[in-house]
DNA sequence: GAGTTTGAAACT
DNA sequence: CAGTTTCAAACTC
């Protein structure tokens, strides 16, 4: 192509597009670049102030770098990024050049894209950094414009595509923490949803190589996509085999897996063996949905990734090569299938093993109280009889409110108030209106103020049979004492339970992360994101009950936390600090 | 590093 | 809107 263009601007060919039809009532639109114009495109404009900003090796115009304030849509994930000092030099072969903005590989810091165009003077589309919304920087390109000193040009470009597409330089991928779920990405830290803005057309790559849009960004395919073949959805085994290997982020093993898949030598079990077109064409019938339906990829890859976990390695560290930083907008969407730090550990005969404990719990509380109750009635009666016989009526009626002051405070629903329900005990809970908790399950929310569980746990049964009137009545309305007592033992080793499982559950954890680590740094320098950010707690911590239903207080528990694991619950006790001590050292006692 | 493949963007 | 061309990145050898 004749790249002797240099000279002329605009060339001929793009005359047409760029000039030519660049009538002053759009300019009166004064999209001003400088300016931040298009804010609509820009969640956060972003000021790039690189240090030197110019296009490499140029021949072409733009002679001398200056300081930049560009305040142009930028692309999310470049915001952040300032190319390292050194750029004088490739930094690195084109083989690893970012494509779809600045990408980062292997959850490292990002680099800057740096373009090679040739034919495009950089105002095009074709040019990621205008694209992007950025100047070429250091970029390897020729006959570059998009730079300061071709403003106007520039300018000019950026009319021109912005009237073919008024959307252009928006970010590709959207993302919502609320929107639909097309494109749902488990992270360590929850779901966030992203997906392609246009959806990516692909025909060959399966959408398991960088050609592809949604998989260079780091996510799924959604509905928005018009692939072919598409094998980039989840549960897609193709694309597990992908991110599932200890191949951690060696990207040669993930081309190279990607190959095998889009050739079919992987995924060759079971249902994986469908059609290869799971997802769109062809894709219909799956499950009887159809593709328009959003939630069909849900559905299936759900569905599918729920067959395939079971037989996921145990891999320590989810490997996703590219994945990125859990709180960027593409929201770190990495490509990890999330599988329980607890997956291993639950047992179903555990749980029937516990429920038998609480069963036998149950009835050996409501023994005990109904043993406490009789003694206490026939002390009470005793009393009253002596002051009956030896007082005045005054005296009595006074002596009468102590007791039956007592007889609240030790013995009615000793899980009520005496479980600690003192108001202390409930500082900062919001309590569901209207709507009296029993104190057992006030004592399990603890500071969790997710009201889905406290919606799900009482009235259903949660607490075991017998339970939901005393859920529901407060003591002196119908509930019987030894249903609240039973109610509290109960919840109480419940709860003793659920601490046991969060033990096991970080020591697991702990190694997984300081496998990480390991596998981290012998890659790359720190592990500044993937999954290893996704352990920095933020007060409610994921683990085998992140779905909301049973949240504890994330304490963050030392190793040897250990030692609790074969301790009795007692011990265990202090990790819902909420939990009333009063009640605690009745329970011991 | 050269050549090929790929898919988005641009164009017709 | 569909088909074709152009383009630059990704990929292969």
């Amino acid at each position: 192509m004749g790249e002797s263009e240099g000279s002329e601007f605009p060339p001929k060919k793009l005359q047409q597009s760029e000039t030519a039809d660049f009538p002053a009532k759009k300019l009166a639109r004064q999209l001003d670049f400088t300016q931040g114009v298009l804010p609509e495109l820009q969640p956060s404009p972003v000021v790039v102030t690189p240090a030197s900003a110019q296009c490499q090796p140029q021949p072409q115009p733009h002679p001398q770098p200056q300081p930049q304030v560009v305040s142009i849509p930028v692309a999310p994930q470049q915001q952040t990024q300032q190319q390292p000092a050194a750029r004088a030099v490739k930094p690195e072969s084109p083989k690893s050049r970012p494509r779809l903005n600045a990408e980062l590989k292997d959850g490292t810091p990002k680099k800057q894209k740096q373009c090679n165009c040739k034919h495009s003077r950089c105002l095009k589309l074709y040019c990621e950094c205008f694209a992007s919304g950025t100047y070429c920087d250091g970029c390897n390109c020729v006959n570059c414009y998009n730079n300061v000193e071709n403003e106007a040009a520039r300018r000019e470009a950026v009319e021109a595509t912005l009237e073919r597409n008024p959307n252009a330089f928006r970010p590709k991928i959207a993302s919502s923490p609320h929107g639909t779920r097309d494109s749902r990405e488990e992270t360590g830290e929850g779901l966030v949803f992203v997906k392609h803005n246009k959806g990516c057309h692909c025909k060959k790559s399966g959408c398991l190589k960088k050609y592809c849009e949604c998989f260079q960004a780091n996510i799924l395919c959604s509905e928005n996509c018009k692939c072919m073949d598409c094998k980039n959805f989840e549960g897609s085994e193709e694309r597990q085999a992908l991110f599932h290997g200890d191949h951690g982020n060696n990207m040669a093993y993930i081309q190279q897996a990607a190959n095998a898949a889009i050739t079919g030598a992987i995924g060759s079990s079971g249902y994986a063996s469908l059609p290869v077109s799971r997802k769109r064409k062809g894709q219909e019938l799956f499950f009887g949905q159809t593709v328009k339906d959003p939630s069909f990829h849900r559905l299936g890859h759900f569905q599918q990734a729920s067959h395939i976990r079971p037989a996921a390695p145990s891999s320590p560290l989810p490997s996703n090569p590219v994945a990125r930083a859990g709180n960027t907008t593409t929201l770190g969407s990495s490509k990890i299938t999330y599988r329980s730090l607890l997956a291993d550990i639950i047992q179903s005969q555990d749980l029937k093993e516990l429920c038998s404990v609480l069963v036998v719990l149950s009835g050996e509380a409501a023994k005990t109280l109904s043993d406490q109750r009789n003694s206490m009635k026939k002390r009470v009666e005793d009393q009253r009889d002596t002051f009956l016989a030896s007082s005045t009526q005054e005296r009595l009626q006074s002596q009468k409110e102590i007791d039956a002051d007592k007889i609240v405070s030790n013995d009615c629903s000793s899980a009520n108030h005496e479980g600690g329900l003192d108001d202390s005990s409930l500082d900062g809970v919001d309590m569901p209106k209207g709507r009296p908790m029993s104190p057992g399950t006030m004592a399990l929310m603890c500071d969790e103020q997710d009201t889905i569980f406290m919606a799900a746990a009482s009235p259903n049964g949660l607490m075991g049979h017998g339970c939901d009137s005393s859920s529901q009545l407060p003591c002196g309305q119908g509930m019987t004492e030894a249903h609240a007592e039973q109610e509290r033992i109960v919840l109480m080793k419940f709860r003793d339970c659920l601490n046991r499982l969060i033990t096991f559950g970080e020591i697991k954890e702990t190694k997984c992360s300081s496998l990480a680590r390991t596998e981290l740094g012998n890659e790359k320098g720190p592990p500044s994101t993937g999954l290893a950010n996704t352990r920095t707690r933020t007060g409610s911590q994921q683990g085998p009950f992140s779905n909301g239903v049973v949240k504890v207080p994330a304490t963050a528990k030392p190793p040897q936390m250990v030692t609790s694991i074969v301790a009795t619950s007692s011990s265990d006790l202090k990790k819902i600090p909420s939990l009333p001590q009063n009640g605690d050292n009745k329970l011991k006692s």
